[in-house]
DNA sequence: TTGAAAGCGCTAACAT
DNA sequence: ATGTTAGCGCTTTCAA
């Protein structure tokens, strides 16, 4: 079992040549190389026969590129960047790029962890959508002079940027209620501070100042229980409206919704921000906003391939649209 | 932004001693060998003042160790899968390994080749959950000699696995119905066979065989305009009884009985088979088999870790326990 | 207490 | 048409 691999010396040795026309032969340089066909044809096949895998350390090392890309997301479970995170890899992986993917929880120390750990593996580039702000990943950004690329969450003007106007989304929502919020109750939750959930609320207080409606933030507890007494107070508060900012937010409010038996969208209405596959098959089916996750991920691709052709434009921020999907719940 | 990486010798020229030297004490073995805490605080400093990040490559190269392991899953985006993948990677990095996730959109062909360049990368070790049979791949695990554990799906007798008794589960799944089936439709969605999938319905037929159930096996169309009027067709032919194999066909199949107005768990039952997080909060609620996917994670990386540690045992296999989650609609 | 040097497996410039 | 050789950056044995 613990036989060694066979290299590049050993079948030359066997086939009594230089390690260089291997190398050439088994990189389909033979032709280039002028080596005779016969000789390309043994090499070939006694590669074959010891099972031949070239090193890729030894490779990599040597040319000094590795094809890698790194993938920072702060939580594969959430549908959000599953869908993210395989339409990036897809992608990376037709232009022969390898995807390193870490999970970072939205925990902000492991965050720096894992991003200082993908950097010494020398990827070729990153893509990240950062649970920290951008100041607290500059240093570590520095330390090495790999492109980047944000995607879903923005780091600083200079850098490439793909995502949506978390802004402008929500303003368009809290207008799409069928009838006019008095009491809009919007929720949230995270340990830390993220800066896509902080420009929603940003713009849902703009929204509310102007149109004078009353306005509720709340940041979830993990507990159901908890959240169910917290979301039965502003009913008794009499909050009309609610607001979700993820997909697995609105489970939990639907949850409490449904324990206290609330008529949507007679009662209350409700609309998520974020879709999720569920949604459409729930009574009443809920409505969403549905962020463009496959365009977040294209574009975000075809961003960092044009970084890694040294392409030397400044960063570009790429916004793209949401689609409201009006279901039967606002 | 082209300037290249700080090496190791650079920070020896710098500081007037060997590349030896700065190699012990940036891997902490300074005192182990001897060197003067002046000179290992300097070293440290410089080494931080240029931003030496060293060479994984080189390290690697050398050591002949990766620290990596490779994790071969059908689809990120269910979300079985993701979870799957979320908790080997946090109880790798646990471990000091670092995970190189592959998605093989259950493509046979894809996933060979990925499971090649995987193998090139010098990995060592993988997980996989295996859309080819065993027969398959036997010809290019055998191009390497690292171990292999089977989440999931299984391979072979001698190979090590995790996963759950497919024929089991859904026998008990069947019996759970509160009233008995006597049409009972089994549906899936794949383009290529799955043996987990396969698995379930072979469980299926032997129930029905033996209790006299009608059994209706449906492998769905992508189109859901076609998957409706499937199900319409099953529907006025008697079927009563409806057990999707997957979270996502359970949506597909909720979808079409919500569109004939099909009430459930009056008119008709449903289970499916592997839970989904919105199950909860449907009308009804979805009665499920909860698949015991965290635990399938930690005890595939307890497993590789045993076999990293070049103990030589038979492979084990592990079965592993669901639950059915009564809710509302069996 | 530290340095020199070999070598991990590969590629490519240079010889022949 | 093919071989020789010099590294890529690092670790580690041996020598001093």
């Amino acid at each position: 079992m613990k036989e060694k691999r066979t290299s590049l010396a050993d079948i030359a040795k066997i086939v009594g040549v230089s390690k260089a026309t291997v190398s050439f032969v088994l990189n389909d340089k033979g032709d280039e190389f002028n080596i005779s066909k016969e000789k390309q044809r043994i090499i070939k096949e006694k590669a074959k026969e010891l099972l031949y895998v070239p090193n890729y350390f030894a490779k990599s090392l040597r040319q000094g590129k590795t094809k890698t890309i790194g993938l920072v997301l702060a939580d594969i479970s959430n549908p959000f960047y599953a869908e993210l995170c395989k339409t990036i890899q897809e992608g990376l992986y037709q232009n022969g790029y390898n995807t390193l993917i870490v999970n970072t929880n939205d925990d902000k120390e492991l965050e720096k962890t894992l991003m200082r750990e993908l950097l010494q593996r020398s990827i070729d580039g990153m893509i990240i959508s950062p649970s920290n702000n951008i100041q607290e990943l500059i240093p570590i950004l520095h330390e090495t002079h790999i492109p980047v690329v944000f995607a879903d969450r923005p780091g600083d003007d200079e850098a490439d940027f793909v995502g949506i106007d978390n802004e402008k989304e929500v303003k368009k929502l809290i207008k799409a209620f069928s009838i006019k919020p008095k009491k809009l109750v919007v929720l949230s939750q995270h340990s830390e501070s993220i800066l896509t959930i902080e420009k929603r609320i940003e713009g849902t207080r703009i929204v509310c100042s102007t149109e004078k409606i009353v306005l509720v933030v709340i940041n979830l507890p993990e507990n159901q229980d908890e959240i169910n007494a917290l979301i039965k107070q502003e009913l008794d508060n009499g909050a009309d409206s609610f607001l979700p900012l993820n997909n697995q937010v609105a489970f939990k409010t639907l949850a409490a919704l449904k324990k206290y038996n609330v008529k949507i969208p007679q009662q209350v209405r409700l609309i998520s921000f974020d879709d999720n596959e569920a949604f459409a098959y729930m009574e009443p089916a809920i409505s969403a906003l549905r962020q463009p996750v496959k365009h977040i991920g294209t574009e975000s691709v075809d961003r960092i391939l044009d970084r890694l052709k040294e392409t030397k434009v400044p960063g570009k921020h790429l916004l793209l649209a949401c689609e409201f999907i009006a279901r039967g719940s606002h």
